[in-house]
DNA sequence: ACCGCCGGGTGCC
DNA sequence: ACCGCCGGGTGCC
């Protein structure tokens, strides 16, 4: 099959157009798609086809070519017919309707949720009244007699005379294939091949996105070749007057090849992309460097503007530094031109989470030369000043995502909704993964002309967390749930191949990714010194801890619904291993008690899975958790996905254990609670790991003083131990954990990082605390006091020192107690590795629920 | 729409 | 003729 046109390197990197005028339709078919949440494997079944009858072309001015995709939308306000469904091209123009006749069952299936019906004019788009069009069912296998019946009762027979057949269609010079692929519910085989496909998504990135280019003299860190590479990549996807990914131009029409879509206007430009670089790579500095050499209408900052010295940082308060200008011939000269378009826009926004914020001050700080004046407003905290036209007029605003949504919630008062900016930066912006979070629907009002993500894992989990990354773009269609849908998440679910090749192409055209291993020229892009493991086995605390319950529950086949408690065993388990002061009381659940007891009993547990550090997720969305709530069989949930559950089933019962559950049953997590006050009293003995460390750091500190280190742990009670002996030693140390406000964080990470003389040598971090962002690179010793859950978590805490700008080889240092829980851990996390990589995209709750039985078995060794 | 359907005009051969 | 047939007007939902 090498039917794919789309894929021509010269095709792939188009721009958009936006189609003015018909945003209200397309945001009709948003709205109507984005609740039906339809993007499970099972309700992608297919249920039938049929050809219909597309009639009144002649009232609307939407066209379509042959085998063109069209979306099917219900328009139950009609006044004529409240059975209505209209037919749209990919660009949301009205085409016409549905044949009434058909169109009365299709209303009834498409109103029940029954199915989604997806359509494709096989032939007959220059008819001038009516067209027919081939209408596919995709819903869950359960509703498929409930589809056949409607259809059958209005005289409509479904078939499936599109399964599995070719279709070849002629069009336009151009011969493309159209594989209507259909499998059931269980496909295997072709999955084995997906996922090395999927592994090659982000491979090749890096063809013809080797040209250099200098920054602006406002610069003074000189750019590693890399970064030069990705500045040129970058100053070219904004000014870029390419068409957008599937776009050619033909014969002086707009042609879309994956859709079939034509357009006499130029789609609009999609300005920016995704900068996708391993972290540590200078994604900061390489995006500080584009906004002040490619700033208005494709030239750089306009150094000669020079005012009043004047940096200070404060929240809500605006910055600038000054300038003397000399020339700005350099980074001039290569820029191309014609992107940005004079609109006046001037400022860019960048949102970053918390834990970065300062670190993005310290950088401009740090990479722009002293005497330029560049106008950084920090647009946090209570005193921030929300006036549109004083952040129009700055060259960066920086904000949180938090800043963001809460004024973004705070209805039709968002003054960073009402700015045109020039480019807006989501940095980490996988955060925004989740549609349905209130960060993720901000950051996609905002207006802007160019945008840019930059994130070291664009996709975490599935495939479906780049939809929210191209509607950020706004990267027609796919900005669309339902498009995304049926244009890639399904056929590349299904294992489709051309659907893949199509998902490869779309990446490969917004996105820059290289990692630690890329090379230029031949060399990494980063020389990082050695980084080396060791695995320190200590002597356990006191007698091996009696888990006869938990062997019991494997025997009932009850681990499931007992998981909550399965959860704080472990834990305490884990504790146990730390320090057995840290072991707090427990009673298991055999009696539910009076309500108020159950409920305390249950927040006590949704409080233990969410801190428990075992990365929990929604088992419904298989998202991370929003608003979570715990069942009375002690399972958590995001509460919209178990409140819809309850509503759609007569007797609706926990999908995870099945036990019978009720809306008014569920019990919300009450917020982060403090745990228990300093230790005192017998807390105060040590244990063989805090033994096991001392020892560590005493002889460091007599071989080198100058030499700092990082204790990592997951529990923040057990820091709290820790710090006793340092104290005791005499170690000058800060502490950096998920509780502290921003500014004692910051406070606590420059002081560390800080090498004169009497710094603190020690950090106390928290394995979860901080972003990925988090600079710790004065720190060469890692001391990893407990074992996590997900390898990947460690990982990430280890590259916040050994990353760049580290000049010290980085010795981690794990201490695992020997014969016990942690012992298994690590264990699971090989395995959880190897889970990881294969089950990319293809997650059922079962496989989820089986994988945690596995997983708490493994650890018991049962 | 080179259709179907409607409703007015018309009416043996 | 309370029909059939003809031919003009008309046409999404």
């Amino acid at each position: 099959m090498n039917s794919n046109s789309c894929c021509h390197p010269s095709s792939a990197l188009i721009d958009f157009l936006d189609v003015g005028g018909t945003m209200t339709i397309s945001q009709e078919i948003a709205n109507l798609t984005e609740d039906s949440g339809q993007d499970l494997p099972e309700e992608n079944v297919q249920i039938g086809s049929i050809q219909g009858t597309v009639v009144g072309l002649r009232y609307y001015t939407g066209t379509v070519n042959r085998g063109e995709m069209v979306s099917l939308v219900r328009q139950p306000q009609n006044p004529y017919d409240r059975n209505a469904v209209m037919v749209a091209n990919v660009f949301g123009s009205q085409v016409g309707h549905i044949k009434k006749e058909l169109a009365a069952p299709m209303a009834y299936i498409m109103d029940n949720n029954l199915a989604r019906v997806e359509g494709v004019v096989p032939y007959g788009e220059k008819n001038t009244f009516s067209m027919p069009v081939n209408l596919t069912f995709w819903g869950r296998e359960e509703n498929r007699e409930a589809v056949h019946n409607q259809m059958r009762c209005h005289g409509f027979r479904l078939g499936t005379e599109f399964k599995g057949s070719l279709i070849l269609v002629l069009s336009g010079g151009f011969l493309f294939l159209f594989y209507f692929f259909y499998t059931g519910p269980n496909t295997v085989s072709i999955k084995i091949s997906l996922k090395n496909a999927f592994d090659k998504l982000f491979d090749d990135l890096m063809e013809d996105k080797t040209r250099e280019m200098e920054p602006a003299e406002a610069v003074c860190t000189s750019l590693l070749p890399h970064q030069k590479q990705a500045l040129s990549w970058m100053t070219s996807r904004e000014n870029s007057n390419d068409l957008p990914p599937f776009w050619e131009e033909k014969h002086g029409l707009y042609f879309n090849v994956l859709t079939n879509f034509a357009i006499k206007e130029r789609p609009e430009k999609v300005l920016g992309g995704i900068l996708a670089d391993d972290m540590g790579l200078g994604k900061t500095l390489t995006t500080i460097a584009l906004i002040v050499s490619n700033f208005h209408n494709g030239k750089p900052l306009p150094l000669e503007q020079c005012h009043i010295k004047n940096i200070t940082f404060q929240e809500g308060s605006s910055m600038s530094s000054t300038c003397r200008k000399k020339s700005t011939s350099k980074g001039t000269g290569k820029v191309p031109s014609g992107g940005g378009g004079g609109s006046g826009a001037r400022a860019t926004l960048i949102v970053c989470p918390l834990s970065v914020l300062s670190n993005w001050l310290d950088q401009f700080e740090q990479h722009i030369q002293a005497d330029v004046t560049l106008k950084v407003y920090l647009y946090y905290g209570a005193e921030r000043i929300r006036s549109v036209n004083l952040l129009s007029e700055q060259d960066v605003v920086l904000t949180t995502y938090n800043v963001l949504s809460s004024d973004y919630g705070n209805k039709g008062n968002s003054p960073l909704h009402k700015v045109s900016w020039l480019r807006v930066v989501l940095d980490e912006g996988h955060v925004i993964r989740n549609p349905n979070a209130l960060q993720s629907k901000a950051v996609l009002e905002l207006q802007s002309e160019r945008r840019w993500i930059l994130s070291g894992t664009p996709i975490q989990n599935s495939l479906k967390d780049l939809y929210m990354l191209l509607s950020f773009l706004k990267l027609k269609p796919f900005d669309l749930k339902g498009w995304w849908n049926r244009i890639i998440q399904r056929p590349v679910t299904m294992g489709d191949r051309v659907g893949l090749k199509n998902l490869q192409a779309l990446v490969k055209g917004i996105t820059l990714r290289r990692t630690k291993n890329s090379k230029v020229a031949g060399r990494t892009l980063v020389q990082l010194p050695e980084r080396r493991v060791f695995v320190q086995h200590v002597r356990r605390e006191g007698r091996k801890i009696k888990t006869a319950c938990l062997y019991r529950y494997f025997e009932e086949g009850t681990v499931m619904t007992n998981y909550a408690d399965v959860l704080a065993i472990l834990v305490r388990l884990r504790q146990h291993c730390c320090h057995p002061s840290l072991v707090g009381k427990y009673t298991r659940a055999d009696d539910p008690g009076t309500p108020s007891e159950l409920r305390e009993r249950l927040i006590n547990k949704i409080t233990l899975v969410l801190n428990s550090g075992s990365d929990e997720e929604c088992a419904i969305c298989l998202d991370s958790l929003r608003q979570p709530v715990i069942t009375y069989c002690a399972h958590v949930y995001c509460r919209p996905c178990i409140c819809e559950v309850i509503r759609s089933e007569k007797q609706a019962r926990c999908p995870l254990c099945r036990a019978p559950i009720k809306t008014k049953e569920l019990v919300e997590y009450p917020g982060e609670e403090m745990e228990a006050g300093p230790a005192t009293g017998e807390n105060c003995r040590s244990s063989s790991k805090v033994d096991a460390l001392m020892s560590n750091l005493l002889k460091l500190r007599s071989e080198d003083p100058t030499v700092k280190s990082l204790v990592v742990s997951q529990f923040t009670r057990f820091m709290d131990l820790i710090e006793v002996p340092l104290r005791e030693y005499g170690f000058s140390f800060t502490r950096l954990d998920g509780s502290m406000a921003q500014k004692t964080r910051a406070k606590a990470i420059q002081d560390f990082q800080d090498s004169s003389p009497g710094s603190p040598t020690i950090m106390l971090l928290s394995l979860k605390a901080g972003g990925v962002g988090l600079n710790l690179t004065a720190a060469s010793h890692v001391f990893m006091m407990d074992p996590a859950w997900n390898p990947a978590a460690e990982d990430q805490c280890v590259d916040r020192c050994h990353r760049l700008g580290q000049s010290r080889d980085v010795v981690i240092t794990k201490f695992i107690v020997k014969d016990s829980v942690e012992e298994n851990m690590v264990k699971i996390q090989k395995k959880k590795q190897e889970l990881v990589d294969k089950a990319f995209g293809v997650k059922k709750p079962q496989d989820l629920k089986q994988a945690r039985i596995d997983e708490i078995r493994a650890l018991m060794e049962i």
